[in-house]
Order: C-alpha cells, then sequence, then structure tokens
DNA sequence: TTGAAAGCGCTAACAG
DNA sequence: CTGTTAGCGCTTTCAA
C-alpha cells in the first residue's frame, strides 16, 4: 500500500508537494476525512485518524496555507506597518508585535515606510491583497493624512504609537503628554528655569504632545514659555546637534536640555560637551524613550521611558480582539511614562 | 449598466471583497479578459482593457493574492529569519532585505529565533505552509544543525551573515577572518603585544573564524598567542563588561583589547573606563560590526565594519536569482571588512 | 462517522 | 482577440 518512494519529482527536479489528496489514498480514506482529522480531530474516529496521522508522517505531508486561507478567509498574518526598523525606537516594538504573533498563532508581514507617507498606501494595498488578518500601524506623519486610507480597508486595525482624537480606529500609545510633563517637573523641581526643549517634526501628535506637556509643566510652575527655548530636530542624532549648535550659535542661555526623543537628546549632549558644558554640574539633560543607548552613554541619559515592547504586545492582543470579536469598537490603551533618572540629571 | 452602491454588505457589516467575476460583469466581458487586462496587457484590445480599467476602478477591485498565489505557485513572500530584531547589528540587514525585495516585487514575513534552535525549525514549517518564494536565513547555532532542516525544504533558500564549509546553500558572509586579521595588525601595528581578545560564542563559525584571524595576525607578526588573552562572551553588552572584568580580577596584563562585536567591546570599554584606564592612552579598543552606537560612543569606537545593509540586498538578489533560474547552484557572495579607525584607536 | 461534491478567486490552456 | 472551462488545495455543507 504505502509507495516506496515518498516523494515525486517533476523534471526541473524539484519534489511536487504532498497535497492532501495523496495523503488520502495513502491512508485510504476521503479527503474531507484528512481535512476532518487535521482540523476537527474529535469528530473523527480513533482509528482513522490513526491512520491519518500516520500517512501525514510517512508522506511528511504539509498543508497549502494558500488554499487554507483562500477557503477560510483566514491567512493568519498581520501586517505591520512602521517608519523605520533602523530606528532605535522601533526594534523593541517589533519584537513585542512578533512575539505575540507568535504566541497566538499569527505571523508579521513587516513593512518600512522609511518616513513615506505615499509608501503607506502601497503597504496597505498589499495588505488587501494579501489578505492579511489584521493592520497596526505606525504611520510616518500625519495620521490625518493616512486616515482616509485606513477606513477605506474593512480589514481591522490598530494604530500602534500614534495618537488619534477620534475613537474611529482603536490606538496603543503612551501619554506623551504627561511624560513630557514629568520630565519637565523634575527639572524644575532641581531649580532650572531656562529649560531648553529640542521639539520633534510638529507633523507627529507625538511631538506636539509632548511641547504641550513641557509647557503646561511650566506654566503650573510659574514659568514663562520663552519662544526662543523651544527648537526642532527630526528625531535623529545629527537633528539633535544641529538644533543645539544654532541655540548655542544665537547666545541664547538655557540651564537644561528636554529632548522630545533619545536620539536627539544625545546629539546635543554631545554638542554640550565639545563646548566643555559639565553634565550634569553645569547642564542637566533629560531625553524621551529609553532606547538602549541610553543607558550605556556617558553620561547616562535621564529619560522617559516608553514601554515599547509592551506596546507592540498590546497592539497584538488588540487587534486579535477586533478580528475575533465582531464589535465594531474596541477601546484604545493608554501607557503610563516613567520617568527614569540616571547620571545626565539624577533623581533627588 | 453601473450598479449604484458599489460595495454589497453581508450581515456582520463588512464589505464583502470584490472579484474578478464581479469586475467581468460590470464591464461586460469574460473574467479572462480580465484577467488577461490585469496580467497581460498587450493581449487584450484597447477597447475592452479600457473597459476593464474603468470597471475595476469603479468597484474598487484588488484582486486576492491567495487565490492568485494558489493558483500561479507564487507567493511573492520571501521568509526571513534572524536571531533577533533588538541586536542592534540586525536592523540595518533587515532592511536592506525589506528594501531590496520590495523593489522587485516582493515582502518579507520577518520571524525572530531569540537564539532558540528549534524555533527555527517551526518557522521553516511555516514558510512551506504559507509557500514563502524564497527563504533568507541567519541561523542562531551552528549551522550543521539547522542545515538537515534546510535541506528537507524544496524552497530556494539563501544563508545570510553564517558561513558554510560546503557549498549546498549559498552564502552571503563577510571575510570574518580577514577582517579580524585587518583589526588584530592594526593594534600591532601600533606596538600593542598584548592584545585581549574577547571572542563570541564558539557555536558561530563568525565567532571562530575571527578568532583565527586574530591568532594569525599574531603568528604572522611573531608574537605569541596567549590563551590567557582569549576570552568569551555573548555578544552582549553586559557580556562584555563580565568579560572584562574577570580579566582583571584574575590580573591578566593586556595592552589592547579587541572584541568580536562591538556591543562586548563597548561594554569591555566602559570597565575600562570605571578602572580608570585611559582609552586610547592606555588601553587601546577595536570592535567588530560598526553599529551606529560605535561612532556615538565617547571615546568613538574603531571598529571592522560589515555592510550589513548591502548584505541584506545581496541576499535578496541571489534569492531571486535562485527563484527564477531553475539553476542549482548559485555561487555565494563574500563581502570585504572594512576597518574604520576612531578614538579608541586611531589610524596612523 | 464518513464521503461526495461544491466552491473559495484566480490563471491559463484551449477552442472559437 | 475573447470566452469557456478546468483546476490550484483546501474546507465544509449535505447525504448516506
Amino acid at each position: 500500500m504505502p509507495r516506496s518512494n515518498i516523494k515525486t519529482f517533476r523534471k526541473g527536479g524539484l519534489p511536487i508537494k504532498v497535497t492532501i489528496k495523496e495523503v488520502a489514498k495513502h491512508a485510504g480514506v476521503s479527503i474531507s476525512t484528512v481535512s476532518l482529522a487535521i482540523n476537527k480531530k474529535e469528530r473523527v474516529s480513533e482509528e482513522l485518524r490513526q491512520r491519518v496521522v500516520k500517512a501525514i508522517d510517512e508522506l511528511n505531508y504539509r498543508p497549502n496555507g494558500l488554499a487554507r486561507s483562500l477557503k477560510s478567509k483566514k491567512s493568519k498574518v498581520i501586517g505591520l506597518i512602521i517608519p523605520d526598523i533602523v530606528n532605535p525606537f522601533f526594534p523593541l516594538m517589533v519584537r513585542g508585535v512578533g512575539d505575540t504573533a507568535k504566541r497566538f498563532g499569527y505571523n508579521i508581514i513587516l513593512c518600512n515606510t522609511d518616513g513615506e507617507v505615499k509608501e503607506e498606501a502601497t503597504f496597505l494595498r498589499l495588505f488587501e491583497e494579501k489578505c492579511v488578518d489584521g493592520i497596526i500601524f505606525t504611520c510616518a506623519g500625519r495620521i490625518k493624512k493616512s486616515l482616509s486610507l485606513l477606513n477605506e480597508l474593512s480589514i481591522p486595525k490598530v494604530i500602534l504609537d500614534r495618537r488619534l482624537d477620534d475613537l474611529s480606529i482603536p490606538t496603543v500609545t503612551v501619554d506623551n503628554t504627561k511624560g513630557a510633563y514629568m520630565a519637565t517637573c523634575h527639572l524644575i523641581g532641581k531649580g532650572k528655569q531656562r529649560i531648553l526643549f529640542i521639539s520633534g517634526p510638529d507633523q507627529l501628535q507625538s511631538s506636539l504632545d509632548r511641547l504641550n506637556g513641557y509647557q503646561q509643566a511650566l506654566t503650573e510652575n510659574r514659568l514663562a514659555v520663552h519662544p526662543e527655548l523651544i527648537t526642532y530636530g527630526d528625531f535623529s542624532f545629527e537633528g539633535g546637534q544641529k538644533a543645539l549648535k544654532d541655540v548655542i550659535a544665537n547666545k541664547i542661555s538655557f540651564d537644561a536640555v528636554f529632548g522630545a526623543n533619545d536620539m536627539m537628546t544625545l546629539g546635543a549632549m554631545m554638542v554640550l560637551s565639545e563646548f566643555g558644558l559639565d553634565i550634569p554640574g553645569g547642564i542637566e539633560v533629560v531625553g524621551y524613550d529609553d532606547i538602549l543607548l541610553a543607558s550605556l552613554f556617558k553620561p547616562a541619559l535621564t529619560t522617559v521611558r516608553q514601554p515599547a515592547y509592551e506596546m507592540g504586545c498590546e497592539a497584538v492582543k488588540m487587534i486579535l480582539r477586533a478580528i475575533h470579536s465582531k464589535k465594531t469598537w474596541i477601546p484604545s490603551k493608554v501607557f503610563e511614562p516613567q520617568l527614569i533618572t540616571r547620571e545626565s540629571s539624577p533623581g533627588n
């Protein structure tokens, strides 16, 4: 009964994949029995099940996921769009997404937009064609721009690390306003009065929120918000360097620096050192994100930690909820930021 | 003729996806004409093509990739297995893979093994079920262990950043022996005689190769290979710290440090600073990889650069070659390492 | 409990 | 140039 040569070869030399049909024949049962044995084990008699298992094993059968998905309308794939995996903030988040997805039997297609909004459309279309079951999306620019694209799709989606005013799509975020508020208050508590704020790109809501938190902290502590102490960078190391050099060139005085992300802040710190300014003796510095680099740099950077890994995990759980419950509305999740004090601005 | 409500809704409220059938009806042609118009534009008269395009547009039709792939036996997906995206060496490589894949119309499924060899089997099986067109693989441990798994699959594959003795599977690597040789010679050239080598995990061929290069450089320069100067780490920052602390605790003297990767080397440098050892005045330090961190650290790290991004690109081109030409054998590619001299061990 | 058969959405012979 | 049709490999009614 069992054939001697397990694999059949076609001309090219590649082994032809074993199909459910051959398993059925080999086990002496019908196709549907094999399918049932695989998917609904209970509904097949023990004897036949055994025979099927044996056949599967002997033929080294692997169900064709494409056919399966085509039929079942479930691909067990989640599409993940992020700006750039090379940006040190994202790898941890991606790990969170990947690990959690795997835990629940899902896999991810990873796409980097590299900050190009038009790429988002391409990837979204791709996801539709690939029939992904859900989409986790971290947009590159203004969320508004991407929103219409997203809303066209009937695929469940979650927005990650980007806040949205309306509640049309669930989001996973950190309270950026609060994080910046905490950092600024910390600096104020250390007696700082002229805190330089290096903001991020103003298309990002996160940037605006952080700027807001900074201003709020100043105001609440009856400190003036000096426009010349608010500068902008592009979230890169070089951007931070440039921002600080400009400030220094303009002879604007400050007694502390708070950067809207760690990379810029580190860049700024580098310039501070170059100009012989002591950290934290002269200038205290606080960043935002808590990337690995922050703790390894000299001096180690005080920063506002975002739970990137957990955010990734949460996004997956949320998308799974959206996939399985047919509910229209899924509540968003806001994580708490956490101030990590290190050498660049020690705790009290 | 055109229906007024574009999308049909099923009970749940989700729009049903438009199929080729509906496009055909809407355009008043057969489904094969639609298919031809999409895939082989030349073979359809201009008039019908126009009508099809119009219908596709009006119905907002998106071909179902699953059905397509099932029929055509091409998924346009490449499976990528790496140890850990959080390891700073990999993101650039992944970008290279992702960007190049995208350029050629492919997409990637990303899987982290987290160093677990058994995970590799899971992902490989997954790839088979998902019918990926090719696999790019960076194994976690000994390549030998994973080799039998890989060879079972009839899917084209490329091994990335891992050297293989036999030529059964094409690889993309950097000449690790040469890189380590260059770094060691550089240090010797600066008059160093007792160069501490922090090796990586000895299951990895890359580690062994680098160790080899180190020894070769010493031997060729008539310097003794002192076993006590060879220590091991796990490629992590903490691993490097620990390795160096042990060496110091054992009162082993050295005048330079060469680490098998940047993270460990940075960790070692940290310990050096803690012990008040001047870099490069007292001890010179060289790393391996040239991760972003290396250039940003103080002092900036002299290191052997691996072209991670280009390696990722090359792996994709290679896998594409393997997919398209039915050739059994694809030549491997070996990149040249490059010594980048910075503050921790300046050039001459 | 098991099998026959329909069909998921698409591609590509093949026939006209 | 265009349409008819037979599957790709699987899941899932529906009957037996």
